[in-house]
DNA sequence: CAAGCCGGTAACTAAACAGTTACTTGATGA
DNA sequence: TCATCAAGTAACTGTTTAGTTACCGGCTTG
């Protein structure tokens, strides 16, 4: 579309192309508010949260904020979308069918665990929602079917491994997913009112370590025949 | 002390019995407002909750609130406190260590998770707590001491169980209650968005029931030797 | 029975807050 | 080259909020 004969010279753009690179750009300030938003609804959920902290955060103003995303509730809601479907998109990519039944659900907790300590953000998101009953969830289109695949491969998995006498036949995909995650949801999430009333401090690397291993020991031991 | 000499006839107090009983009662004000402000706090979080809503749940005003508990945050701290008293109470009143081994453990398992459901603003309450990282609580004199006769009763039943040869040498008493609490705490509290997104209503009596179960085994299994 | 104190009410205040408006700056296409 | 529109700023607005002040009234006590 250079025909416009005027393409050559004069255009600021990229004038010194490295100093200054772009003083406007939509996308890159749409994604620092999504950024500041969900560090600012995580550190102080929904009701904490200020809308001036997170335009500040994002190096911007509320004014681009309200433009971007409409109100405070709909950033909220990107956040939380955001946030699910990253963790689901990084839980496909692990194909938890290619190995042994054993192995397969023992990767899944593993990969659980290390996917909660490494992004708190979303833990602390999804306890917000949760104090809210869902409230911002249920209106959410995208996230109803993200969840089927999950669940269908994991039963896949306990299906093989029970037509190979190593799972007991009434384990459930879904109990089996809830364990893995309540354990490591429950010791990351409450580490600070475990450690501050039960005098260890649970974010210890030898602590971390100790609990992975027993996450995948009590799920394999729950579900072993 | 009642040589006042006046403690006889005249006194006003408890005119007609049972017509306008006590239109001035400190104590049932005081504990009003701690029920209400349970409530409120549960329900909304620290950031969320509104001091006049919990003044007008109370059926009083704020002035009230700020003679008795000072400030927002010293009434949250009470609630707190209040909330970690009555389970740690409930607690003891188990004694699991009057059972074998096995039952003892079955026991606390099964009045964690009970508790939790009866409960649910004890979990809320938990869960804004840790999303402050535990601010209030630290400050707390009087909760620190308050779980080690938890951890101690539970280490007893244990070492009981591994001389009896039916728990695991390695069992730890910590493991063993995070393990309890882990599957209770994330289950209940994040049914909302687990009912969501895996499409099974978990608080139907029938999931319930069957995660209770679930709970018992989990534990036991994962100590059993 | 008068003095004073404590439980209680309601109206007020200063600050914080979500959301808006008026305006500026920069890019693009005709 | 100028009209137009999108990106961006900053000051403003009405409302909500935690916390306060001024006041009322009944009970206790010297």
């Amino acid at each position: 579309m250079d025909s416009t004969g005027e393409s050559g010279g004069k255009k600021k753009i990229k004038r010194a192309p490295n100093e200054r690179v772009l003083q406007r750009d939509p996308e890159r300030t749409r994604s620092a508010i999504l950024e500041a938003a969900t560090r600012e609804f995580a550190e102080n959920g929904m009701g904490g949260a200020r809308v001036d902290a997170i335009a500040e955060r994002a190096g911007t103003n509320k004014r681009m904020l309200y433009h971007y995303f409409g109100d405070k509730e709909q950033l909220y809601l990107h956040v939380l979308e955001e946030a699910y479907v990253s963790i689901r998109t990084a839980e496909r990519a692990l194909h938890i069918g290619d190995r042994s039944p054993e192995e397969g659900i023992g990767e899944l907790a593993l990969f659980t665990w290390r996917y909660f300590l490494e992004h708190p953000e979303f833990l602390s998101l999804l306890g917000t929602e949760n104090l809210h009953r869902a409230r911002w969830l249920r209106q959410s289109v995208r996230l109803k079917e993200l969840h089927s695949h999950l669940i269908g491969e994991l039963s896949d998995v306990l299906d093989r491994g029970k037509k190979e006498g190593v799972f007991a036949e009434n384990a459930d995909p879904l109990h089996v997913y809830l364990t893995i995650a309540s354990l490591g949801y429950f010791y990351l999430s409450n580490q600070y009112t475990l450690s501050t009333i039960f005098g260890r401090d649970l974010i210890d690397p030898a602590q971390l370590d100790s609990w992975e291993k027993h996450i995948v020991h009590v799920t394999l031991a729950s579900i072993k025949r």
